[in-house]
DNA sequence: GTACTGAATATTCTGTTGACAATTCACACT
DNA sequence: AGTGTGAATTGTCAACAGAATATTCAGTAC
């Protein structure tokens, strides 16, 4: 241990400007928010945020990797919800995917906005929610092949499928283009048509 | 007919107008085109324009009208291609809507552009061909209920559900997502579900 | 040497202003 | 009366200057 008094450790450190960030951020918005008034939140310069973020952008992409995060926990409990068919677990995977976008986007929209900035510039950040998004998927549809209920060759090549064939329901860009009513009705039949389509001849 | 010597109708005026803006928004697109420039290529005063459209936008918003009759000309011709399946017309279909999109997306930028800023402003620009591509999309599957290949309740829900799950491949937003091999791979895939899933049990 | 800072520098944002373009209008020509 | 125009008006946009901010760095405290 170090001698001084109030050390912390890196990850503390890290963890605490992040949190400074988040409640900065969205409440303001990343672009209104500065790095002087999250350092400002951590009693520290903001010449010592570089020494635990190689930028505000790091910052971003950080927060934005969290948040997906936990939109991806409440999917995994969709996945983990007893007692239910596979296609109903596809439903409510679909449902939830759009519930957490819509809410968000009415009740969040500076992380909203966030998520979408940082993934313009960093695929990265994107690309690997879509893959565990599509992992999740995989599960849903494995365990339909094992209860019988879907017949299919392929599962990750199904469950790309089943995600292009959804895109709609969660992608924020189209938020606008319908009422929440108008796209829950949508979603179901969309979702209905693809069980139809998965399960057995 | 009236007196003067070179007199055109209000039509052929509206239709000279329409082709000199449209000559110009297409290459140098909506903002950099003057109303001075379109009247100018008419040998006719700025104000002059006035007397046949609104203002500008109007202007807009015929050509967009136009090019989405165009698009729609090009998927009537899908309906009519004779000798082929239900299912084959709506794997057609979707891949045309793509094609259409993707190619017009890759080399006339500027109509797109002008398409989806006069939709921004007057939904009915879009709302209509929404309208006109499900009518469409509903020839189709009657013509598979007919044929024996579909059993549909209800064709314009269905319609409807089979437009949102190929979203994806007529919307440019997410034309920069994928390859268009991708794209052409994922919409085989989608459709084919989707057939799937309109067949009989 | 490690943890940190204030000041220096580089970059980005913002508000302003002049020029350009859309639209209107009073009038001319037929 | 219908067709059209130039000039006036109004509104929009882009360039530029100045301010604000991100990022770096030389130096201080311990």
């Amino acid at each position: 241990m170090s001698g001084a008094r109030n050390a912390k450790s890196p990850e503390q450190m890290r963890e605490e400007i992040l949190q400074a960030a988040f409640a900065r951020f969205s409440q303001y918005g990343f672009g209104k928010t500065t790095m002087a008034e999250i350092a400002g939140d951590c009693q520290m310069s903001a010449a010592n945020v570089y020494r635990f973020f190689v930028g505000k952008q790091d910052i971003g992409v950080a927060l934005a990797f969290q948040c997906l995060g936990e939109k991806e926990q409440r999917l995994r409990a969709v996945i983990q919800r007893p007692g239910i068919t596979a296609s109903e677990r596809l439903l409510a995977f679909v449902l939830e995917l759009f519930d957490y976008v819509h809410e968000q986007f009415a009740h969040q929209p500076r992380v909203n906005e966030l998520i979408e900035a940082m993934a313009a510039e960093r695929m990265e950040v994107i690309k690997a929610h879509t893959d565990q998004l599509r992992t999740l998927l995989m599960v849903i549809l494995q365990q339909g092949m094992e209860s019988g209920e879907f017949e299919i060759t392929d599962v990750t090549a199904a469950a790309e499928t089943v995600m292009a064939a959804t895109k709609m329901f969660h992608t924020p860009y189209f938020l606008t283009w319908y009422k929440k009513d108008e796209f829950v009705h949508l979603a179901r039949s969309v979702v209905d048509l693809l069980i139809r389509g998965l399960g057995k001849r």
